[in-house]
RNA sequence: GUGAGUGUAGCUCAGUUGGUUAGAGCACGAGGUUGUGGUCCUCGGGGUCGCGGGUUCGAGUCCCGUCACUCACCCCA
């Protein structure tokens, strides 16, 4: 019988593990230089914690499971929940702000397709405690990092960035019901992902007349320097509008100041999906064929509170290996030389068999040393030792030969040059890399 | 859960109106040069043509079903 992986999944074989790690060392890095500390958590999690979170309907869109004294777990989904839910242990006693990163690997019960699979690797970033519009710049700032250092340039992507009060404090003043606003942003958000007359459609459910429709169709067209322009002119008398306004104003500027201000752009249109979304919300978006938002974040208001914690705003930001992997393929930026397999720094080759007790013991010897030493199994002709040393990637070849049992003398050569010297013993182990020159 | 497309070797693909033991390149393995390497030469392993049924003297090729994968919808990283 012959098993494939399960659907949704990967197998990373090393030169595909190569490539992940090269991303998850990324994150790992811009985190850290960001002033983030990485935490992580169980793989599953009590199924309540996710319904707590996000309602009934998230158990579809799981994988769940009853453990065998009957509680009901989850694979989680997400790192969101768990994160609120450590924070919330501790909320007393951490100091703020609280910037924490995590790289979990998580699964969800959706069909696959491009950029989206059942279990994939996340990069998430948040800063809890803080209401501070530096907060919203630096975790906006930490996306456009990580994207700049893997090679994106602003023509190669863009960060839309709005904020869910300024477009609530809008929409009330133009009489639509707060009660109403978490229904019209769902459908706002899909302004630019759906065809125009799906959109229109999905826009009539939820409004009541013309008038309405016209109101929003103003509202979220805005975008840009004269979108915001045009909303602060309709923001003349509205005083909450006008407080939004001025906070992503200064916003842009902090963005600006961070030197990132070319890679972001405001945009009424991205809302997100999201429902605990309360504040600044923003997506990332590559060109080319891949459509979809190469990051999500926000600031949510109330999700520590929802969790049984204290009254705690935080702002928050995802992406996964998937999209990232996707993105870096289609624009070819993913280097070359990742996945070029191991890098043996020494290959060791004995002349004849007589040689190889010294082969493995030189090996050891250099492997204890923190070198990645290697040598054949198979006791063979010096040629298709070299030939070994080659497929390895090996960068010095290092033969034992009379001369070692004669003279005390190994023969090392540089397999990027080609340049072979003759030295002692002693003084290669004293520096076993060190230039090879005739 | 809904719709569309694709299934021949590990990968990329040939396979003539249905006609003998289904091929190539790459990859992989073994040899060739017996103190010098990824290029070269020779040889080799590997496929129940996704699976099942049907039509036919005969099916990789035609028909039906089924499964898997890919893409799109829902949702979202």
């Amino acid at each position: 019988m012959k098993f494939q992986n399960p659907k949704g999944t990967r197998d990373f074989y090393p030169e595909d593990m190569a490539v992940l790690n090269w991303i998850m060392d990324g994150w790992r890095r811009v985190s850290i230089r960001n002033g983030f500390e990485e935490y992580e958590g169980p793989i599953f999690e009590y199924l309540d914690l996710y319904k707590a979170k996000s309602g009934e309907g998230i158990v579809s869109e799981l994988f769940h499971f009853e453990d065998r004294g009957g509680r009901e777990m989850a694979i989680r989904p997400e790192m969101t929940p768990t994160l609120a839910r450590m924070i919330n242990a501790r909320a007393q006693s951490l100091p703020r702000p609280i910037k924490w990163f995590s790289m979990p690997r998580l699964c969800r019960a959706e069909r696959p397709q491009r950029g989206r699979l059942r279990e994939f690797f996340q990069w998430n970033i948040d800063i809890v405690g803080s209401d501070d519009v530096l907060a919203d710049a630096e975790c906006i700032f930490v996306a456009v990092d990580f994207f700049r250092e893997v090679g994106l340039t602003p023509a190669d992507m863009v960060m839309r960035i709005n904020s869910r009060s300024l477009l609530s404090s809008l929409l009330a003043a133009r009489g639509f019901e707060p009660e109403r606003h978490a229904d019209l942003f769902v459908v706002l958000d899909k302004r630019d992902k759906l065809p125009p007359e799906v959109y229109a459609a999905e826009l009539a459910k939820v409004t009541r007349n013309d008038a309405e429709r016209e109101s929003l169709n103003i509202i979220s067209q805005a975008r840009g320097e004269r979108g915001l322009a045009d909303l602060a002119a309709m923001a003349e008398g509205n005083e909450a509008a006008g407080n939004e306004l001025a906070r992503l104003r200064e916003l842009f500027e902090t963005l600006n100041l961070m030197g990132v201000g070319e890679y972001c752009e405001f945009d009424m249109g991205v809302v997100r999906g999201l429902a605990y979304y309360t504040g600044v919300v923003f997506e990332g978006f590559a060109k080319g064929t891949f459509q979809r938002a190469i990051c999500g974040g926000g600031r949510y208001g109330q999700l520590l509170e929802v969790l049984g914690g204290p009254p705690m705003s935080g702002i928050g930001f995802g992406t996964s290996d998937v999209v990232i992997l996707e993105v870096l393929t289609e624009l070819k930026r993913l280097p070359a030389e990742i996945g070029a397999g191991r890098r043996t720094d020494l290959f060791l080759i004995d002349a004849d068999e007589s040689l190889f007790r010294e082969v493995v013991r030189l090996a050891a010897e250099l492997r204890r040393r923190g070198f990645c030493a290697e040598y054949s199994y198979r006791r063979q002709g010096i040629g298709k030792q070299f030939k070994q040393a080659a497929a390895a990637h090996a960068r010095r070849a290092v033969i034992v030969g009379a001369e070692f049992k004669e003279r005390g003398v190994l023969a090392v050569k540089d397999l990027g040059t080609g340049q072979q010297v003759e030295i002692s013993a002693e003084a290669f182990l004293a520096d076993p890399m060190q230039e090879v020159s005739v």
